[in-house]
DNA sequence: CCACTTGCTTGCATAATGCAAGTGACAGGC
DNA sequence: GCCTGTCACTTGCATTATGCAAGCAAGTGG
Protein backbone atom coordinates (compact mmCIF):
# COMPACT_ATOMS: atom_id res chain seq x y z
CA UNK A 1 0.00 0.00 0.00
CA UNK A 2 2.19 2.63 -0.83
CA UNK A 3 0.91 5.91 -0.09
CA UNK A 4 -0.38 8.06 -2.76
CA UNK A 5 1.08 11.21 -3.52
CA UNK A 6 -1.72 13.40 -2.36
CA UNK A 7 1.51 16.55 -2.43
CA UNK A 8 1.23 18.63 -5.65
CA UNK A 9 4.95 19.43 -4.66
CA UNK A 10 6.45 18.41 -1.92
CA UNK A 11 5.95 17.28 1.56
CA UNK A 12 6.94 20.93 2.61
CA UNK A 13 4.33 22.23 5.32
CA UNK A 14 4.93 25.62 3.54
CA UNK A 15 4.90 24.60 -0.24
CA UNK A 16 1.59 22.44 0.48
CA UNK A 17 -0.03 25.88 3.04
CA UNK A 18 0.35 27.76 -0.43
CA UNK A 19 -1.12 25.17 -2.80
CA UNK A 20 -4.22 26.58 -0.08
CA UNK A 21 -3.82 29.86 0.23
CA UNK A 22 -0.90 30.73 -1.70
CA UNK A 23 -2.77 33.71 -3.92
CA UNK A 24 -3.42 37.28 -3.45
CA UNK A 25 -7.17 37.22 -2.67
CA UNK A 26 -7.49 34.06 -0.05
CA UNK A 27 -6.04 35.55 3.15
CA UNK A 28 -7.65 38.91 2.75
CA UNK A 29 -11.30 36.87 2.59
CA UNK A 30 -9.76 34.96 5.89
CA UNK A 31 -8.93 38.17 7.08
CA UNK A 32 -12.14 39.63 6.48
CA UNK A 33 -14.13 37.07 8.18
CA UNK A 34 -11.87 37.42 11.11
CA UNK A 35 -13.00 40.40 11.50
CA UNK A 36 -16.23 39.37 11.61
CA UNK A 37 -17.54 39.95 8.26
CA UNK A 38 -19.44 36.72 6.55
CA UNK A 39 -21.73 37.63 3.92
CA UNK A 40 -20.76 37.94 0.39
CA UNK A 41 -21.83 41.71 0.33
CA UNK A 42 -19.88 42.16 2.96
CA UNK A 43 -16.46 40.55 1.82
CA UNK A 44 -16.83 41.90 -1.31
CA UNK A 45 -17.49 45.10 0.42
CA UNK A 46 -13.57 45.51 1.33
CA UNK A 47 -10.98 48.36 0.30
CA UNK A 48 -9.52 45.97 -1.89
CA UNK A 49 -12.13 45.45 -4.06
CA UNK A 50 -11.70 41.63 -5.18
CA UNK A 51 -13.65 40.86 -8.39
CA UNK A 52 -17.26 39.11 -7.42
CA UNK A 53 -16.13 36.65 -9.89
CA UNK A 54 -12.91 35.24 -7.78
CA UNK A 55 -14.63 36.08 -4.39
CA UNK A 56 -17.38 33.32 -5.42
CA UNK A 57 -14.52 31.04 -6.24
CA UNK A 58 -12.14 31.75 -3.66
CA UNK A 59 -15.09 30.86 -1.58
CA UNK A 60 -15.84 27.86 -2.95
CA UNK A 61 -11.97 26.59 -2.77
CA UNK A 62 -11.86 27.89 1.25
CA UNK A 63 -14.96 25.85 1.84
CA UNK A 64 -13.38 22.75 0.12
CA UNK A 65 -10.19 22.91 1.80
CA UNK A 66 -11.98 23.33 5.13
CA UNK A 67 -11.56 26.52 6.32
CA UNK A 68 -14.74 28.25 5.89
CA UNK A 69 -18.49 26.71 6.00
CA UNK A 70 -21.05 28.25 4.74
CA UNK A 71 -24.13 27.90 6.57
CA UNK A 72 -27.62 28.96 4.57
CA UNK A 73 -29.70 31.77 7.12
CA UNK A 74 -32.11 32.52 4.91
CA UNK A 75 -33.71 29.91 2.79
CA UNK A 76 -36.11 31.49 -0.38
CA UNK A 77 -33.21 32.54 -2.43
CA UNK A 78 -30.51 30.85 -0.37
CA UNK A 79 -28.19 32.44 1.15
CA UNK A 80 -25.16 31.59 3.03
CA UNK A 81 -23.16 33.14 6.03
CA UNK A 82 -19.59 32.31 5.86
CA UNK A 83 -17.68 31.49 8.94
CA UNK A 84 -14.15 30.13 9.69
CA UNK A 85 -13.93 26.73 10.68
CA UNK A 86 -10.74 26.03 13.93
CA UNK A 87 -8.51 25.11 10.94
CA UNK A 88 -8.98 28.72 9.43
CA UNK A 89 -8.99 30.45 12.40
CA UNK A 90 -5.57 29.09 13.08
CA UNK A 91 -4.52 31.01 10.05
CA UNK A 92 -5.17 34.21 12.02
CA UNK A 93 -1.33 33.57 13.41
CA UNK A 94 -0.49 33.37 9.62
CA UNK A 95 -2.26 37.06 9.23
CA UNK A 96 -0.56 38.40 12.35
CA UNK A 97 3.15 37.53 10.85
CA UNK A 98 2.13 38.82 7.62
CA UNK A 99 0.74 42.28 9.59
CA UNK A 100 3.76 42.31 11.63
CA UNK A 101 6.31 42.18 8.95
CA UNK A 102 3.93 44.53 6.42
CA UNK A 103 3.78 47.37 9.10
CA UNK A 104 7.66 46.89 10.00
CA UNK A 105 8.77 46.90 6.30
CA UNK A 106 6.45 47.87 4.07
CA UNK A 107 6.21 51.97 4.78
CA UNK A 108 2.63 53.33 5.34
CA UNK A 109 1.05 50.04 5.57
CA UNK A 110 -1.86 50.03 8.41
CA UNK A 111 -3.81 47.33 10.52
CA UNK A 112 -7.33 47.32 9.63
CA UNK A 113 -9.77 46.88 12.10
CA UNK A 114 -8.11 45.20 14.76
CA UNK A 115 -8.26 41.64 14.44
CA UNK A 116 -5.04 40.12 14.31
CA UNK A 117 -3.84 42.80 15.54
CA UNK A 118 -3.51 42.83 19.06
CA UNK A 119 -1.09 40.14 19.80
CA UNK A 120 -3.19 37.14 19.42
CA UNK A 121 -6.39 36.42 17.57
CA UNK A 122 -9.39 38.47 18.88
CA UNK A 123 -12.40 36.13 18.70
CA UNK A 124 -14.69 38.69 16.26
CA UNK A 125 -18.26 37.48 17.76
CA UNK A 126 -20.84 40.18 17.53
CA UNK A 127 -22.94 38.12 15.61
CA UNK A 128 -25.95 40.93 15.92
CA UNK A 129 -25.62 41.28 12.56
CA UNK A 130 -29.30 40.73 10.94
CA UNK A 131 -30.31 39.83 7.19
CA UNK A 132 -30.36 42.82 5.79
CA UNK A 133 -30.62 45.68 7.32
CA UNK A 134 -32.60 48.69 6.08
CA UNK A 135 -30.14 50.73 7.17
CA UNK A 136 -28.61 52.52 4.43
CA UNK A 137 -24.83 52.51 4.32
CA UNK B 1 4.50 65.81 -0.55
CA UNK B 2 1.99 65.53 -3.22
CA UNK B 3 0.71 61.77 -3.52
CA UNK B 4 3.57 59.73 -2.42
CA UNK B 5 2.43 56.38 -4.12
CA UNK B 6 -1.16 54.69 -3.72
CA UNK B 7 -0.76 51.42 -2.87
CA UNK B 8 -1.89 49.15 -5.63
CA UNK B 9 -4.89 47.93 -3.15
CA UNK B 10 -5.02 49.35 0.27
CA UNK B 11 -2.89 50.34 2.84
CA UNK B 12 -3.84 47.66 4.61
CA UNK B 13 -0.34 45.34 5.64
CA UNK B 14 -1.52 41.80 4.91
CA UNK B 15 -2.94 43.22 1.17
CA UNK B 16 0.46 45.10 0.71
CA UNK B 17 2.85 41.76 1.38
CA UNK B 18 0.57 39.33 -0.38
CA UNK B 19 1.38 41.71 -3.54
CA UNK B 20 5.01 41.02 -2.66
CA UNK B 21 5.34 37.48 -1.49
CA UNK B 22 1.97 36.69 -2.54
CA UNK B 23 2.51 33.84 -5.16
CA UNK B 24 3.29 30.23 -4.95
CA UNK B 25 6.59 30.78 -5.01
CA UNK B 26 8.40 33.33 -3.69
CA UNK B 27 8.36 32.23 0.05
CA UNK B 28 9.70 28.86 -1.20
CA UNK B 29 12.73 30.73 -2.46
CA UNK B 30 12.98 32.57 0.60
CA UNK B 31 12.92 29.42 2.72
CA UNK B 32 15.54 28.11 0.85
CA UNK B 33 17.37 30.78 0.98
CA UNK B 34 16.97 30.76 5.21
CA UNK B 35 18.71 27.26 4.71
CA UNK B 36 21.71 28.03 3.49
CA UNK B 37 21.11 27.94 -0.02
CA UNK B 38 22.52 30.50 -2.49
CA UNK B 39 22.97 30.08 -5.93
CA UNK B 40 20.34 29.71 -8.90
CA UNK B 41 21.23 25.77 -9.18
CA UNK B 42 20.95 25.40 -5.28
CA UNK B 43 17.61 26.88 -5.35
CA UNK B 44 16.18 25.18 -8.86
CA UNK B 45 17.14 22.14 -7.21
CA UNK B 46 14.67 22.21 -4.64
CA UNK B 47 12.37 19.07 -4.14
CA UNK B 48 9.09 21.74 -5.69
CA UNK B 49 11.10 21.53 -9.24
CA UNK B 50 10.65 25.60 -9.73
CA UNK B 51 10.53 26.22 -13.33
CA UNK B 52 13.75 28.24 -13.91
CA UNK B 53 12.10 31.13 -15.80
CA UNK B 54 10.01 31.45 -13.14
CA UNK B 55 12.73 31.18 -10.16
CA UNK B 56 14.48 34.23 -12.55
CA UNK B 57 11.52 36.15 -12.44
CA UNK B 58 11.17 36.17 -8.47
CA UNK B 59 14.73 36.24 -7.83
CA UNK B 60 14.67 39.55 -9.57
CA UNK B 61 11.23 40.33 -8.13
CA UNK B 62 12.91 39.78 -4.82
CA UNK B 63 15.80 41.57 -5.26
CA UNK B 64 13.33 44.51 -6.65
CA UNK B 65 11.58 44.37 -3.68
CA UNK B 66 14.86 44.22 -1.11
CA UNK B 67 14.53 40.76 0.12
CA UNK B 68 17.55 39.92 -1.29
CA UNK B 69 20.64 40.75 -2.98
CA UNK B 70 22.86 39.33 -5.76
CA UNK B 71 26.55 39.26 -4.67
CA UNK B 72 28.87 38.31 -7.82
CA UNK B 73 30.87 35.20 -6.83
CA UNK B 74 32.55 34.69 -10.09
CA UNK B 75 33.38 37.68 -12.35
CA UNK B 76 33.86 35.63 -15.87
CA UNK B 77 30.66 34.55 -16.35
CA UNK B 78 29.41 36.86 -13.60
CA UNK B 79 27.09 34.71 -11.46
CA UNK B 80 25.53 35.96 -7.88
CA UNK B 81 25.18 34.23 -4.68
CA UNK B 82 21.83 35.10 -3.57
CA UNK B 83 21.50 36.45 0.02
CA UNK B 84 18.34 37.79 2.24
CA UNK B 85 18.51 41.63 3.58
CA UNK B 86 17.31 42.01 6.52
CA UNK B 87 14.02 42.54 5.61
CA UNK B 88 13.32 38.97 4.01
CA UNK B 89 15.24 37.57 6.92
CA UNK B 90 12.48 38.82 8.66
CA UNK B 91 10.29 36.86 6.91
CA UNK B 92 11.04 33.87 8.50
CA UNK B 93 8.31 34.49 10.59
CA UNK B 94 5.82 34.53 8.31
CA UNK B 95 7.31 31.06 7.33
CA UNK B 96 7.50 29.72 10.72
CA UNK B 97 3.56 30.94 10.38
CA UNK B 98 2.81 28.44 7.46
CA UNK B 99 4.24 25.96 8.56
CA UNK B 100 3.12 25.31 12.29
CA UNK B 101 -0.47 25.83 10.54
CA UNK B 102 0.56 23.56 7.40
CA UNK B 103 1.75 20.94 9.94
CA UNK B 104 -1.36 21.22 12.35
CA UNK B 105 -3.68 21.15 9.43
CA UNK B 106 -2.33 19.28 6.63
CA UNK B 107 -1.72 15.87 7.37
CA UNK B 108 1.83 14.28 6.37
CA UNK B 109 3.13 17.46 5.43
CA UNK B 110 7.00 17.93 7.32
CA UNK B 111 9.60 20.74 8.24
CA UNK B 112 12.10 20.23 5.18
CA UNK B 113 15.44 20.93 6.81
CA UNK B 114 15.75 23.17 10.12
CA UNK B 115 13.38 25.77 9.41
CA UNK B 116 13.19 29.28 10.75
CA UNK B 117 14.61 29.40 14.12
CA UNK B 118 12.04 29.10 16.97
CA UNK B 119 9.97 26.02 15.73
CA UNK B 120 12.35 23.29 17.55
CA UNK B 121 11.64 20.82 15.14
CA UNK B 122 14.32 18.49 14.50
CA UNK B 123 14.47 17.30 10.69
CA UNK B 124 16.45 15.13 8.53
CA UNK B 125 19.36 17.51 7.98
CA UNK B 126 20.01 16.20 4.40
CA UNK B 127 22.23 19.10 3.54
CA UNK B 128 22.02 17.65 -0.21
CA UNK B 129 24.70 19.39 -2.20
CA UNK B 130 25.91 18.63 -5.05
CA UNK B 131 23.01 16.78 -6.12
CA UNK B 132 23.28 17.97 -10.07
CA UNK B 133 23.94 13.57 -10.59
CA UNK B 134 20.43 13.13 -10.14
CA UNK B 135 19.73 11.13 -13.42
CA UNK B 136 15.54 12.26 -12.65
CA UNK B 137 15.11 11.79 -16.08
C1' DC C 1 -45.75 46.85 -11.69
C1' DC C 2 -41.30 48.79 -11.66
C1' DA C 3 -37.03 50.39 -9.90
C1' DC C 4 -33.47 48.83 -7.03
C1' DT C 5 -30.57 45.70 -4.14
C1' DT C 6 -28.18 41.31 -3.04
C1' DG C 7 -25.67 37.32 -4.34
C1' DC C 8 -23.76 35.18 -7.48
C1' DT C 9 -22.49 33.63 -13.02
C1' DT C 10 -20.80 34.32 -17.54
C1' DG C 11 -17.90 36.30 -21.29
C1' DC C 12 -14.05 37.64 -22.75
C1' DA C 13 -9.22 40.45 -22.49
C1' DT C 14 -5.11 40.38 -20.14
C1' DA C 15 -1.65 38.70 -17.18
C1' DA C 16 0.81 34.88 -14.79
C1' DT C 17 2.41 30.21 -14.80
C1' DG C 18 4.64 26.01 -16.60
C1' DC C 19 7.04 23.03 -19.81
C1' DA C 20 10.53 22.53 -23.00
C1' DA C 21 14.06 23.99 -25.64
C1' DG C 22 17.77 27.28 -26.64
C1' DT C 23 21.99 30.29 -25.56
C1' DG C 24 26.50 31.80 -23.82
C1' DA C 25 30.46 30.95 -20.97
C1' DC C 26 33.52 27.80 -19.26
C1' DA C 27 35.79 23.03 -18.04
C1' DG C 28 37.52 18.70 -19.37
C1' DG C 29 38.54 14.92 -22.74
C1' DC C 30 40.80 13.64 -26.91
C1' DG D 1 41.65 23.08 -31.22
C1' DC D 2 37.30 20.76 -31.38
C1' DC D 3 33.65 18.27 -29.18
C1' DT D 4 30.91 17.21 -25.22
C1' DG D 5 28.88 18.45 -20.89
C1' DT D 6 27.41 21.60 -17.13
C1' DC D 7 25.74 25.94 -15.04
C1' DA D 8 22.95 29.84 -15.21
C1' DC D 9 19.76 31.82 -17.35
C1' DT D 10 16.40 33.22 -21.73
C1' DT D 11 13.00 32.58 -24.97
C1' DG D 12 8.73 30.50 -27.11
C1' DC D 13 4.57 29.21 -26.76
C1' DA D 14 0.40 26.44 -24.32
C1' DT D 15 -2.26 26.48 -20.31
C1' DT D 16 -4.21 28.60 -16.44
C1' DA D 17 -5.46 32.39 -13.44
C1' DT D 18 -6.95 37.06 -12.82
C1' DG D 19 -9.78 41.18 -13.67
C1' DC D 20 -13.37 44.02 -15.65
C1' DA D 21 -17.90 44.47 -17.02
C1' DA D 22 -22.24 42.67 -17.72
C1' DG D 23 -26.04 39.62 -16.89
C1' DC D 24 -29.46 37.17 -14.16
C1' DA D 25 -32.55 35.24 -10.54
C1' DA D 26 -34.83 36.25 -6.25
C1' DG D 27 -36.64 39.56 -3.29
C1' DT D 28 -37.85 44.30 -1.33
C1' DG D 29 -39.92 48.82 -1.27
C1' DG D 30 -42.63 52.28 -3.48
Amino acid sequence: MSIAKPFARSACAVANSLDIVGDKWSLLVVRDLLHGKSTYGELADSPERIPTNILAERLKRLEAAGIIVGTPYQERPVRYAYTLTPKGKALGDVLLAFVRWGKRHIPGTVVMGRGPAGGGTAAPAATTRRTRTTRAK
